[in-house]
DNA sequence: CCTTGACCTTCCCGTGACTGGAACCCTCAT
DNA sequence: ATGAGGGTTCCAGTCACGGGAAGGTCAAGG
């Protein structure tokens, strides 16, 4: 298979493919023609990479998850480690972005959001007394 | 007021304040030994750059907000606009990192977590059947 | 046979909002 | 005179790609 029809089947823009070769992620093999070839085994890691990603594991959790996937001697206790510390900043993150939701939906709402300048969200941002 | 200080002051980095002075955000004046001098005006907009920037706000809605609140015959609609389109994103954002905190955490539940390999997380992620 | 168009290749630059570090200047106290 | 503790500029790196240029390859149609 050639790097479009992966980028079809797996959905990720060849782009992204190249940078998981170049990132020594993927190592698919070469037709005389310089193209990169696929196997089965190649479109398989990707799709996890793609699952991975999707759940907002970083490329250097990708590539610890990877080798722990064809690492017939893991201990689940390590993968379980792993997703737990990503949890813990999603959960992070979550907390950030729901504070700054409801400060900024109370803004919102106290702002008349009319053609007059008063405005609740500036006076709050330029630290009203 | 030297930079040292007034990043005691507002509690962002020199450098961070370089970089607004770099981007046009701020125009401290200069002494003769080149050092930057920032006047009660500068502080007072860093200070409002620094709470834009804790909701999240992007440098350029900060850049836009900075001009609305400087403009006295704004219209406080224009501020609420920019706000809201903030808020819908901030929305987006949590909702994805929810599903993937729900996905995740059923993941880790389901996994023993022992010096087994075997692991929920790595057949999801290795596309089980 | 030639051309067209759809592929593929590498390479380099840009993103956002900084952060780190090098190399150097200024000022004050000892 | 020297050292500490400010300040300055500029360059490079972050993260995970995306855009685009310049060029090679391949199958089909005229």
């Amino acid at each position: 298979m050639n790097i479009g029809d992966v980028a079809t089947q797996t959905g990720l823009p060849a782009k992204t493919i190249r940078y998981y070769e170049d990132i020594g992620l993927i190592k698919p093999m070469r037709d005389d023609n310089g193209y990169r070839r696929f196997r089965e085994q190649d479109v398989h890691k990707l799709n996890f990479l793609g699952r991975a990603r999707a759940l907002g594991f970083t490329i250097e959790d990708c590539r610890t998850l990877m080798a722990l996937y064809e690492d017939e001697t893991r201990a689940s206790a390590d993968v379980k480690k792993v997703a737990r510390t990503h949890l813990a900043q999603i959960e992070t993150k979550i907390a950030d972005l729901n504070a700054m939701r409801d400060t900024l939906g109370h803004l919102i709402d106290a702002c008349a959001g009319d053609d007059r300048p008063d405005c609740p969200i500036l006076q709050d941002l330029g630290g009203k007394p």
